[in-house]
DNA sequence: TAAAAATACTCCATAGGTATTTTAT
DNA sequence: ATAAAATACCTATGGAGTATTTTTA
């Protein structure tokens, strides 16, 4: 009964009193303000039924009551707030892909976060549709093109130009580029966990036929390599993938790639929303970053 | 900076979902609706930056954060909860009077405060005008008359006729009455303590003479039994006063005399004021319960 | 007179509630 | 189909701030 409403700031408050012994620096020193900090100590007291400090505008002192509880508070307070903290092992975020993940702004943006909330981000490749989302293996998950969203929270990041990647001695080696009117017509080389080229969607007449089907990104190059067909990939992953035997043609006409960042909608990491919004902000900077570059 | 906005709620809330796990369940045992403990364990999984609890709708399950967070709190939260709880030495409001204790509805306030709040409350006698307030040997005090206003938390419970007393074989022992205005005439016995007769606020001319001058009301009203000079004091305190050697006149014309509840402005005991809003409440209905029993 | 606590107010974050939806067996 | 947790929305308590007043050595 009397012991309700009292929180944890409230307690707080009254240690950095107890120990200062001087409203104004207790205040201070836990970032309140002094009538914030007078009037929550008031409270605890009305909550409590009990005067903890004799206090007038020269002096202050603990009462009786308020000694045992500045004693019982100084063994309890920090055990407390330690436990609260989670230990290292325990503040983990697990970020997945599969392959393509970018270069730069995700460094930025793990060291960012892991500095802000103390949580380690983890990154993890997973060779699936959704990156170990579904099997609880990641938290989060970095992926390109198309994602079901149903049972999960998505985000776009960011669109890219999309580009063929060839067999630099097939048929098409020595072109300078495509249509994307031309790719139904052509032999594909796909990665069944890219997400990239969901073929499915396409009307049916016009469905490309489909050479290879891999279940990596590796493989999947290497059948592109070997002349097996041609494969679309975003001109950022392009220009990270040299292949000695690919060309990568621009493909005028094709639609743009999105970029998503991907969690489940129930039952996923705390954390996973911040790391999202987080994600949507450093992005921005990094695009208004580039934009003054280039004036 | 994890910790922040963490507060006992929420891990009340979390060792009940732990103890019970079960959201409904465990939100009924803390009295509070499901969504809200629901919402209440998803801020705290937030602010921890780690998930306590796998759950779905059929299953509820620890995680091992949660695991760990469940020991720690099970052995610092009764503890935390205990030292909340004031010792019942230290639960005491000391409420002071010096003379007149009014009968029944402060018996029942004292009692219904204690079942209430868990606080004692103590009678304490003072023979001085503040009964005990200003020397800090009381909380609260119940106080006829006029009361200096200026550092005082001040509340009128109740008015009342005043009679005067005297000395049956005095001249005035076999008056039926008097009137208002005969009292300045008259020789008076004086209690300084007890805010009854402020003469010094009556105009120079017509401040009755102090006869007899006591330090507390027992000497007064032996004074005025042996007939030094008649006394005004209220009509239930005189009820509650029979003596052989004195007779109990009517005033007409008389100004009512109030009865207040005092407690200091600053510095007082945080239970005060509690105390005084349940005073009023209990004066209301006991005139409420008067009335009916007119009716 | 000056330092410091208390008051008076404004604002807003969020705890709490009710009604409804989603989910898993 | 049903039990249970999650979501959506609303209300209002009270915590945090700024400006001012009061107090006491």
């Amino acid at each position: 009964m009397s012991v309700m409403g009292i929180e944890l700031h409230h307690l707080r408050g009254f240690l950095s009193v107890a120990e200062e012994m001087h409203f104004t620096r207790a205040a201070e020193k836990i970032h309140l303000t002094q009538p914030t900090l007078s009037r929550n100590i008031r409270k605890l007291e009305e909550r409590m039924g009990v005067r903890l400090l004799d206090r007038n505008t020269r002096f202050v002192a603990l009462t009786a009551a308020g000694a045992r509880l500045q004693q019982e508070l100084s063994f309890l307070l920090p055990r407390l707030e330690e436990a609260l903290h989670p230990s290292a092992e325990e503040a983990v975020l697990r970020l997945g892909f599969s392959w393509g993940f970018p270069a730069h702004w995700p460094q930025r943006l793990m060291s960012g976060f892991e500095e802000e909330t103390g949580t380690r981000v983890d990154l993890v490749r997973r060779d699936e549709k959704l990156a170990g989302l579904s099997r609880g293996e990641a938290d989060v998950a970095l992926l390109w093109g198309a994602v079901d969203t149903r049972d999960m929270h998505v985000v776009t990041l960011l669109e890219e130009r999309q580009v063929a990647a060839v067999a630099k001695d097939s048929e098409l080696g020595a072109r300078r580029g495509l249509h994307w009117a031309e790719v139904p017509g052509l032999d594909h080389a796909v990665n069944a966990h890219s997400g990239m080229a969901d073929f499915a969607q396409w009307p049916s007449g016009e469905r490309p036929n489909v050479a290879a089907l891999c279940t990596n990104f590796d493989e999947w190059l290497e059948a592109v390599a070997s002349g097996r067909g041609l494969g679309l990939l975003p001109e950022s992953v392009a220009e990270r993938h040299a292949h000695p035997s690919i060309s990568f043609l621009p493909v005028t006409g094709a639609p743009a790639v999105p970029l998503h960042m991907v969690a489940p909608r129930q039952g996923g990491h705390p954390m996973a929303g911040k790391l999202m919004s987080m994600a949507l902000r450093v992005l921005a900077r990094t695009a208004a970053t580039e934009g003054e570059r280039r004036c």
